[in-house]
DNA sequence: TTGAAAGCGCTAACAG
DNA sequence: CTGTTAGCGCTTTCAA
């Protein structure tokens, strides 16, 4: 293994002056610094995480808390992790992945054995046992999520934390199909389990929500579902059954959105003329449904960015900036339409649009299930 | 900062004594070791992982490399890295995720840097430019995946693997399917950029389908496809334009299994009825999908768990054990059938079955897109 | 069964 | 602008 020493040797200078060419921490001339730059190249050297961090108590180290749990959708974690790892790289960190359910234990891990510098924390619930452990710690941790009901309080308690104003974003839901007329409109939520978990966006998205409803006079019925053919299939006929002037719908579960889909295609309700579509979910999926969805997108990728960026500050010296809430965002695209009007309004269709029970009954019997 | 010094001087022995009851290393009278035990709690002590490192040049920590590439199915990865956490966990290690195309150069990081004691390597090319790195390295490592189109070339170059037999499971979908009678199948595979990348599970799966097909005298339509409604949607009306025998789908890919069954449903192609369906994927995706699929399923978590295991494995001094495949299970569903057999099979199909084009035409033209 | 002591490779005062 | 030196906290010989 090539030492700092075999370098400052090659060089013919002292092991400080290397180690001060690698940290930019004092300035060496051009010569001496090129000739060193010139046996680290020839030598292959690279220097030794772990001696470089019993010295200098830096590990160059994120720690990444994913706990995978159930009811959350998969590819956004992963864009979310992807975009930590090369934001992270980008400025000289690495990444540790930390994952499952050691929970708490795992942030005094991180905190005890100076395993990294910083950690980034997912998931977030409402009273997540991590958050206490996460604001004794010395190391600066930044949550993509919000702990609490509302940005302010997660600020008062001190937390720094990023994520998509998805407030905002069911409020914008609700606004885009009221102007498109929609009076009645159904909400495919997350798994109950995400709910129950007290899982902060679910619920801030649902204030948005109805919020929006009220000011806008529209109706709103709320059903969290299971991402299964199933579970959508009897949500949906429910709503339909409960209240037949439902013309628009908006889902906030990726899982749900094909099943919905096809629901619809297979009862004849033609998206978006009889019904409108409106996803919370990234970008991706609204593009390749298979109706390109009008959706406020979860800036994924920007999440992770913006989580390092400011771990990268604040291990930098930079103070706590609080919550930084992303606005949404909202595309139109082929799902939504205007609403439906005159007497058969949101009831099942005649003609053209097919007659509820479509022709081509399902033999298998599916939607049962 | 609790320090092993600390608890030393609490306990009243020397800091060796304290070392050697945390690694087990040497035997310790009763007493001491728990005076220890007791004082380690008391003060909340953890060992500083650097200084760990640096004396020990171990570091308790895998490096896992999962470059995200383009036509990857991201859940699958995940579930081989959250496989791969919470074994390595079990076992006392951590897992730094390296992703991204820092390729080979992550490889001699890791090496040289010393930030990792091995390393699991993901999504590996029949030409990876980390092999040679690896094989050059000091740490050991693990592929998932096979690097070349067999086993025997990848023990040859003496690198140790974990992987599904996926040649094996192209052999058992055609088996299966030719049992039933078919005797026109289709394949849809992954896109084009995994087999132009020459990424080896997909090669080698096409292997075991062709040659089954052979010895079963059926015939075999390949087509890669991207995960798009279009591409599904284009590649499927090609195929049975080019051979309207086929009764039967193998699907590798696994964001083409939901355009897929919409667009046979939509097409009034009953399945298992008038068409069989065997996917090679997650059995997560097989149970969950509009019509549960009978299929090979893709083990990921053991795949992950294998790789972790001969890791912890090496790193306690066992030699490499070279390939291991996991043998492919296939698990029949409600996909597949006996085959249509007389005038009409395989052609668009009239009575009961429906006529082709459903009633429910699709009036926004979604398939031609 | 335990202690003493010499590093592991690097950083960061402290000198010059 | 550069060199000297004292650790960082732990492991592991070597002695007892």
């Amino acid at each position: 293994m090539i030492t700092l020493a075999d370098v400052a040797r090659h060089a013919g200078v002292s092991a400080s002056t290397v180690s001060y060419v690698l940290s930019g921490k004092r300035s060496i001339s051009a010569p001496t610094r090129e000739r060193i730059q010139h046996s680290i190249d020839t030598l292959g050297y690279r220097p030794h995480a772990g001696a470089r961090a019993l010295a200098s108590s830096r590990t160059g180290i994120l720690a990444l808390m994913m706990p995978l749990r159930t009811g959350l959708y998969v590819p956004v974690m992963m864009e979310i992790a992807m975009a930590v790892t090369t934001t992270a790289r980008s400025h000289g960190y690495d990444v540790l992945l930390l994952t499952g359910e050691e929970g708490p234990e795992a942030v005094r891990r991180v905190e005890g054995s100076a395993i990294a510098d910083a950690m980034i924390v997912m998931d977030v619930g409402l009273d997540d046992p991590r958050l206490p452990c996460l604001q004794e710690a010395e190391r600066p941790a930044v949550l993509i999520g919000l702990p609490t009901e509302s940005a302010e309080s997660a600020d008062a308690a001190g937390l720094d934390c990023v994520d998509l104003d998805f407030e905002a974003a069911g409020a914008r839901c609700v606004e885009h199909l009221a102007g498109l007329g929609h009076t009645g409109i159904a909400v495919l939520g997350e798994p109950p389990a995400v709910y129950e978990r007290g899982t902060g966006f679910a619920a801030r998205t649902l204030t948005g929500l109805r919020a929006a409803a009220g000011t806008h006079g529209v109706g709103l019925l709320h059903r969290p579902v299971d991402g299964t053919y199933a579970a959508v299939t009897a949500a949906v006929t429910r709503v339909f059954e409960e209240r037949p002037g439902t013309t628009a719908f908006v889902v906030q579960n990726e899982a749900a959105v094909e099943p919905l889909l096809a629901l619809l295609r297979h009862q004849g309700r033609a998206v978006p003329e009889d019904v409108s579509v409106v996803a919370i979910c990234p970008d991706q999926v609204a593009v390749h449904a298979s109706v390109p969805l009008t959706a406020v997108s979860v800036p994924a990728p920007e999440m992770g960015r913006l989580a390092v960026e400011r771990l990268v500050g604040r291990l930098a010296g930079e103070t706590p900036r609080g919550t930084e809430l992303i606005p949404p965002l909202l595309t139109a695209r082929a799902s939504t339409g205007p609403a439906l009007t005159g007497p058969t309004a949101g009831a099942a269709l005649p003609g053209p649009h097919g007659s509820g029970s479509a022709p081509t009954e399902d033999r298998r019997g599916r939607g049962g299930h």
